[in-house]
DNA sequence: CTATTTATTAGGAATCATTATTGATAAAAG
DNA sequence: CTTTTATCAATAATGATTCCTAATAAATAG
């Protein structure tokens, strides 16, 4: 392997350390740590269980730290934020326009890119006098593996 | 005007006192009143927006009371929660598939109909193993009054 | 490499929307 | 009208997120 190149991920953390540079922030080993969290991360995770990640290799960080952080990525659009109606919010850093399918049993999210999304866009900006910025689209129903469980145990939406 | 068809409205507060009845929930005036604002609200109230209103007519109505009444009403799938990930949680009673627009400068929020979100539903239960129950379609960005004003004064998303 | 400047951090307290609890109350059925 | 329960108001509790402050450490220039 060829010194540098080892991990496809490891460019993607370059692009968000410049990023953060870009902005005029410093980066600091813990935004590092957050980001190695997130960069190709797909199980949207909440900020309680980046935190819990990032603890394992920087045990003295605190919560608040990786709550700014999400906070930075988000103002600068590389992380999507998602509110859910239980209080509980997860992080993606699929920014692009996605279908999240929401399981409300188990609360796995699955993404579906339908390139329908795209021109949904269009439409709205051409019908309506709206500017659009970002997008959000989910659907809430039951996964393929809580669809063949024979009863409900008990509803945890994420 | 003929007695019981005074307003469009009433109709549609008889079918949600039917459905609680249907579901076995007794009808009390608390209900009652915070059915009649929900019934053919198109502004996305919050919980407190609504304890408000209700206020008015029922000073004696607890928050806990209108939280309740919501939670009934969406368990039977007749009012949609929308978390923001600002913690703020909006209600809508109009539960069928439209997008939301909401202006991330001033929060509000305009419903769209469209038809092709229809066919997303389909398009993912025949592609994935996903069984949909509802949805939530939004796009983010600027109102049209927003897109006109000169500077933003601060951002207060829903 | 070192000093200087200034953003960032850890930790804990504070906040605030939402939920749980409990004795009192009233809707529905007979 | 009375009984049986579900529901109510009020308040305490919960828990995710944000605020606060002294201490720390990136970045930059010399």
């Amino acid at each position: 392997m060829i010194k540098g190149l080892e991990n496809p991920m490891d460019s993607e953390l370059e692009r968000f350390m410049d990023i953060l540079r870009e902005g005029g922030y410093k980066v600091t080993p813990q935004r590092i740590a957050v980001l190695k969290v997130l960069v190709g991360n797909r199980t949207h995770p909440s900020a309680d269980q980046i935190y819990q990640e990032v603890r394992k290799e920087h045990p003295m960080i605190s919560l608040a730290t990786v709550y700014k952080t999400l906070e930075l990525l988000k103002e600068m659009g590389q992380v999507m934020e998602l509110g859910f109606s239980n209080r509980s919010t997860r992080y993606d850093p699929q920014v692009d326009p996605h279908l999240n399918l929401v399981c409300l049993r188990c609360g796995f999210i699955e993404d579906v890119h339908e390139t329908s999304l795209n021109s949904l866009t269009n439409v709205v900006e051409d019908a309506s006098n709206f500017e659009v910025h970002s997008g959000r689209f989910e659907l809430y129903g039951l996964c393929s593996t809580c669809r063949s469980e024979p009863v409900a145990v008990a509803a945890r939406v994420p």
